[in-house]
DNA sequence: ATTAGCACTCATTGTTTCTGAGTGCTAATA
DNA sequence: TATTAGCACTCAGAAACAATGAGTGCTAAT
């Protein structure tokens, strides 16, 4: 009787019970397995089996008379064993293609794009994280005048992000004092990352141009507010309505705290990034999540990176019956067009000489 | 029998329904209001008049044995001769002051602050608009050397807005050339609309420096980019989760809807800055907004502005069943808080030399 | 003109019954 | 010995029904 050892007759009809359950969201009894996944076995054997599968704790029988749902245990076999890789549509393809033809203008909106098509294309909710920019050098840092009292100050780094604000100083400076103040200030930052920044440094050469500390304060202060920003990690969500689609979240408490617990960016942030390994993709399912608001949903996290540079994380949030397969396909597809663009995009502008150069080789 | 004239006990009596149902969302009997508020008068009399209060129009009873809801046409005069003001408590105008006194760095975000703040206050949604610049005079159009083939080009309009953007230009230009090109873009745009702006004379100056159109006509495109983000009206939408509290929307299907059509700015901007009045507040009451969507909401609007000129409206959306009292009470509020504030802004920065001519003209 | 009294209405809530999908077990079968 | 047909059993959910009570409109008394 019971034989409990996985064998491959096991796996097959956990997996189509897992299958038939992501697709309907309703528990799956024998009968339907036997007529839908042509596996040669009558209904009763495959009441034994699933009784079986149910011993071993990979299925849940929610009542006496109903089918069986996965447990998080099955989800968890199916995901790391069993789930095949889903090929796109034509369609899909095409959806990915111009969606990064036409938009891309700058690097900090990559992500963006990126976390959107994956939601388009999975109908879940998406997640994405820019990381914090301190690892990044320091492109330039110019301060400019605007008029009497107010300048611009702006960081550029190597990764082309930009960041910048308008600032009120001493209406006393004159325009060239500022250029003389923007010369040292780049000259020390450019080229280092943040933490190797000495302020004091520029205090001390600005003495040289009759400035002061106060002089040079809100001037300071805007450039920190700009470095401030780029260290901080962005976080953005799209597609967070798709879940309310799923029948998991028709009742509105559910579909209130989750829609509540996405306007928290730090839990978002946490979700994201903890545990993250480079490059694999991870999946973490039901209460394997840290927060309870989500634990009844499964969250696939890739890191996106160009030319070994992380540029972001992005994060798939669906009920713990997700697609599984076919938003760990999406996710990897994005990933792929993804860098044959960006490899050609870095060709295209920055590379406009290397190009040439490469013909000189040839 | 059936006076059928809106004399002064009836005024009171569907004002009394009107805020019972408010506060309580539910049909409102006779016995509730002989009770709740001292009319002097039984239930029986109050029936007779909620009748025909019926036949006017002004009441709707759901089915035979429950009590009356206020129609569309209660609440149009409900909203235009009987809501009372409504006093904040302490608490909120210091969360009023609070708000303001810290965060404000610049214009662009005070509509932000403000909605996000009414949104608070009331415990209702908020959308808010940050109008088109397109009346706001250009105080700076500056291009600044980053690296040899990239520039930064910025736009400072005379509120204060910022814009800006990375461009790669040919990398033959030199730093000199650059801030040459500069002068010449600002010469000719600053003070101006965007509308009075000649790109042709740029073009003409800029071939004396050596400069073709092809050169410079990255520049100018960035310069578009910038003019037309200041030309978009931006829209934010601030508490869109608060609807959920509201049993109305209990239905994950209007739910459902209501999210998804906060999602289009499109349609948020129409409905904010449709039919818009100068100063004043404006409400549309149920099917007086355009949108089937929210044909059960109301939409209350303010125009707000600093100086004569519009920074931003703000509309408040919640259901029909609305606390206009309050809503109209807090964005008045906010308003007024606003503009005393931003007076004391100016004076601190900007108004520092006007001050000075003033004095001297006296 | 107002109101007490009363019969009437009907959404809501609770109770009971019915139905059917799905099970586990046993005995027959290949 | 593994599989399967057959059958009694279970139980959530739908359907049918009854009870409750908040609220009404009307009539007659104040």
């Amino acid at each position: 009787m019971g034989n409990e050892h996985m064998d491959s007759r096991k796996r097959a009809i956990l997996r189509a019970v897992i299958e038939d359950y992501i697709m309907n969201a309703e528990p799956v009894g024998s009968r339907t397995i036997a007529k839908g996944h042509d596996l040669g076995l009558s209904p009763a054997t495959i009441r034994n089996e699933m009784a079986d599968l149910e011993e071993m704790g990979y299925l849940i029988q929610p009542h006496t008379s109903a089918g069986r749902i996965p447990s998080e245990k099955g989800y968890r076999l199916y995901v790391d064993e069993l789930v095949g890789d889903c090929e796109l549509s034509i369609n899909e393809m095409k959806k990915i293609r111009d969606a990064l033809d036409n938009r891309i203008n700058n690097f900090s909106d990559i992500i963006k794009i990126a976390s959107g098509l994956i939601s388009e294309l999975t109908e879940y909710t998406t997640v994405a994280v820019t990381p914090s920019m301190n690892e990044i050098n320091l492109k330039a840092v110019q301060v400019v005048p605007v008029e009497a009292g107010k300048v611009l100050v702006f960081v550029v780094l190597e990764n082309e992000a930009l960041y910048n604000t308008l600032v009120n100083v001493d209406k006393n400076i004159s325009a060239s004092d500022i250029i003389n103040i923007s010369h040292v200030i780049n000259q020390e930052m450019a080229g280092k990352t943040f933490d190797k920044v000495y302020f004091e440094k520029i205090e001390n050469e600005a003495v040289k141009f009759n400035m002061d500390y106060e002089m040079i304060r809100p001037i300071m202060s805007g450039i920190l507010k700009c470095l401030k920003n780029a260290e901080t990690a962005h976080v953005y969500t799209d597609g967070t309505i798709n879940m309310l689609n799923h029948p998991e979240f028709s009742d509105i408490i559910r579909a209130r705290e989750f829609l509540e617990m996405m306007q928290h960016e730090d839990k978002m942030l946490k979700l994201i990034t903890e545990n993250m390994t480079d490059g694999g993709i991870m999946v973490k399912i039901g209460t394997e999540n840290t927060f309870d608001e989500i634990k009844d949903c499964s969250v696939i996290t890739a890191t996106y990176s160009v030319n070994d540079t992380v540029i972001g994380s992005i994060g798939i949030i669906g009920p713990t019956r997700m697609q599984y397969g076919k938003v760990i396909s999406s996710m990897n597809a994005v990933k792929n067009s993804l860098n044959t663009y960006i490899v050609k995009l870095l060709e295209g502008s920055d590379g406009n000489d290397k190009k040439e150069e490469q013909k000189g080789n040839e």
